[in-house]
DNA sequence: GTATTATTAGTAACAGTTACTATTACTAAT
DNA sequence: ATTAGTAATAGTAACTGTTACTAATAATAC
């Protein structure tokens, strides 16, 4: 039934360019780039191609609050820092297992990044009561 | 020079609704129920005193990837999850100070929150070197 | 080579938020 | 109390990033 998704040259441009850079491109950012090479490609398959790349786990989604979606093509765990000057996102590779303090952790990825960390920002996600105990109806 | 905010019934009402409500609601959910008491008040006012009382401290904003902006009347220092089913934002209070790790922090956030904790997400923000430089520049 | 159909380019639609503008209504000074 | 000055408002248009649609194209299996 389910055919196999091509491999076009699209998307192999796509994905190249998404390895080859360390920026944190946007879709638009990326589409500006590959089009030196491939003028008639739109934006709508740099979109849907990276959104198939995150589903296919071969890239991240690098999400930051009132910024545009950016993309990542290293999805190794790590963490992303924003500078909230110009917008750009740098990676923070931590090889810590151990926890650490909160005013430890500033101040080690100041030393690690050179960034003047203003701060961090933890959020949860998960299923709530309501919709676990509706998955669980569905199931039956 | 400089004239001191007005408190107007609109600016008064949006405050009220948001302190009011833990449900952490968008713009347009305190435009809907303020409308029943104030029918003629505008989304635009809505969204430009939520981003006043923000700046002034009285609210905090909720942003959470691919969900629209939410509000929050409470101020003080909490997390927040939010169900990757029905998109609700509950809060969570951890009163621990010390650092734990990972794999205990989500399950003692699930037995806490009742949630079925997925995980969570870390980011960091600050100013890059550049733009730490640039500014300095500016100074002189 | 031919048939099948996933993918594409181009464009329109959409959603959330912000900007604009003429009018309204607080506030402070007279 | 009246007035002058101006912050704030309602209503609406514009903007921005993303998604949806559709006819044409091109990757793959046979
Ligand atoms: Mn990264
Ligand atoms: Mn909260
Ligand atoms: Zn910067
Ligand atoms: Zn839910």
């Amino acid at each position: 039934m389910n055919r196999k998704p091509r491999f076009t040259k699209q998307r192999k441009l796509i994905l190249d360019e998404l390895k080859k850079v360390k920026t944190h491109p946007t879709a638009q950012e990326l589409y500006d780039s590959i089009r030196k090479v491939l003028p008639n490609i739109s934006l709508g398959t740099v979109y849907r191609n990276l959104e198939l790349l995150c589903q296919q786990g071969m890239a991240k989604r690098v999400e930051f609050p009132e910024a545009q979606r950016r993309y990542d093509g290293d999805v190794s765990r790590h963490y992303h820092i924003q500078c909230v000057g110009c917008g750009k996102v740098d990676d923070i590779y931590v090889n810590e297992t151990r926890a650490i303090r909160e005013d430890e952790l500033i101040r080690f990825l100041g030393i690690k990044t050179n960034y003047d960390v203003h701060g961090q920002k933890i959020d949860f996600f998960g299923l709530c009561p309501e919709c676990k105990s509706r998955k669980n109806q569905e199931k039956l």
